[in-house]
DNA sequence: CCGCGTCAAGTTCAT
DNA sequence: ATGAACTTGACGCGG
C-alpha cells in the first residue's frame, strides 16, 4: 500500500516546521521560541495528515533553525527530548515515516574542504533530529550528489569517497537523488552501487535530464537498492509549471502523470510517493480525490 | 500594522 | 563579470 506525503509545509492548515530568524537576530531564547513552535507545528500537522491518511511527511531544514551552525549553542536534543520522542512514538504508531532534504547548500564533494565540513555537520545535524525521535533507518534524508567542477567522474569518486568516510549513524539514513542538470538517474545508480546508499526516483528530474537507457531497464535496479532495513523505495513526484523554468514544480499535479507514475512504480514493487508540488497538502488531496 | 527588501551556506547558468 | 535561481518562503525593518 502506497504511502503519501509532501514536504514541510501544510497549505491546507497553514502550519509550517520552517520557522526560522535571520542570523543576525538569534538568541537561545529567540532560538527556543522557533524550535517551541515547529514542534508544536510538527505535532498538528501529523496529526492533520493522518486524518487524511498522508503517512509521509518531509521536516523542513530549519525545524532546529541554525541546527548545523555554530551560533546554535543550545543542547536542543536533551532540552527539547520528550516532545521530540513523543513525535517519533505517534510515527511508529500509525506507521508514518519522516524525511529530511537538506538544500542546496549541502555539497558533499565541494573541492573546498570547510564546504564538505559544513555539509557534513549539516547531514549529522538531519540525523540528530530522526535519531532524537528514536526514528529506524527507513526515515531518511536525501540529497543530491553535489557539483561538477569540470569533471563529472573525479566529482563523483569524490563523493563515493565522503560517502564511505561518514559516520554510519548518517550514512544508514542517506539516499541519493538524480537532478536535472549534471547526475542522471544512471549516474545515481552508479554512485549507488559503490556506496550502497538507497536512489530517489523523481519524475521530473528524469524528464529534464534523461538517461539514454529507457526507465524501465534502470527502475529495478534503483528499487532493488532498498533493502529490507532502508524501508520501501521513496519516489518524489512532480509537474512541470507551465510557462515556468524548465523543473520548476507545478501549483498542483497533473493527475494523468501522477497515475502513470504510480503504475509503473506499482510494475516493480512497494514504494512511497512525496508529492513536491507548491500546492502541497491541497495538491495531494486534489490528486488523489481526482481518481475516485 | 502592512509591505517590501533581505536572508548562512555553493554551484551553475544566463545575461 | 555579475547576479539570479534553486528546496521555498518567512522574517523583520521602515514607514
Amino acid at each position: 500500500m502506497t504511502r503519501y506525503g509532501y514536504a514541510c509545509i501544510s497549505q491546507l492548515t497553514q502550519l509550517t516546521t520552517n520557522h526560522s530568524c535571520q542570523l543576525k537576530s538569534v538568541t537561545p531564547d529567540k532560538l527556543r521560541s522557533l524550535i517551541e513552535q515547529n514542534i508544536n507545528d510538527l505535532e498538528s500537522i501529523l496529526k492533520h495528515n493522518l486524518e487524511h491518511g498522508w503517512l509521509l511527511f518531509r521536516i523542513g531544514s530549519s525545524f532546529i533553525p541554525f541546527g548545523s551552525h555554530p551560533v546554535n549553542t543550545l543542547n536542543w536534543q536533551e532540552e527539547y527530548a520528550e516532545s521530540l520522542m513523543a513525535i517519533g512514538t505517534f510515527v511508529r504508531t500509525h506507521d508514518m515515516r519522516l524525511m529530511m532534504h537538506p538544500g542546496q547548500y549541502t555539497v558533499l564533494n565541494s573541492p573546498d574542504l570547510l564546504t564538505v565540513q559544513r555539509a557534513i555537520a549539516e547531514l549529522q545535524y538531519s540525523a540528530n533530529v530522526l535519531d532524537s525521535m528514536n526514528l529506524d533507518q527507513q526515515h531518511k534524508i536525501v540529497i543530491h550528489v553535489g557539483g561538477v567542477y569540470g569533471d563529472k567522474a573525479s566529482a563523483a569518486t569524490r563523493f563515493i569517497e565522503q560517502v564511505l568516510l561518514l559516520p554510519i549513524a548518517i550514512r544508514r539514513r542517506l539516499t541519493i537523488e538524480h537532478e536535472e542538470h549534471a547526475y542522471n538517474l544512471k549516474d545515481v545508480v552508479a554512485i549507488s552501487c559503490q556506496t550502497g546508499l538507497p536512489v530517489v526516483y523523481d519524475n521530473l528530474h528524469f524528464d529534464a535530464n534523461p538517461t539514454v537507457e529507457p526507465l524501465e531497464e534502470l527502475l529495478p535496479e534503483v528499487f532493488a537498492g532498498w533493502k529490507a532495513e532502508d524501508g520501501v523505495s521513496e519516489v518524489h513526484f512532480s509537474s512541470q509549471a507551465v510557462g515556468e523554468r524548465r523543473g520548476t514544480h507545478a501549483e498542483f499535479a497533473d493527475p494523468y502523470e501522477f497515475y502513470k507514475v504510480i503504475e509503473q512504480c506499482s510494475r516493480i514493487g512497494d514504494f512511497d510517493l512525496m508529492l513536491e508540488a507548491k500546492g502541497k497538502d491541497e495538491a495531494l488531496e486534489r490528486v488523489l480525490t481526482d481518481s475516485e
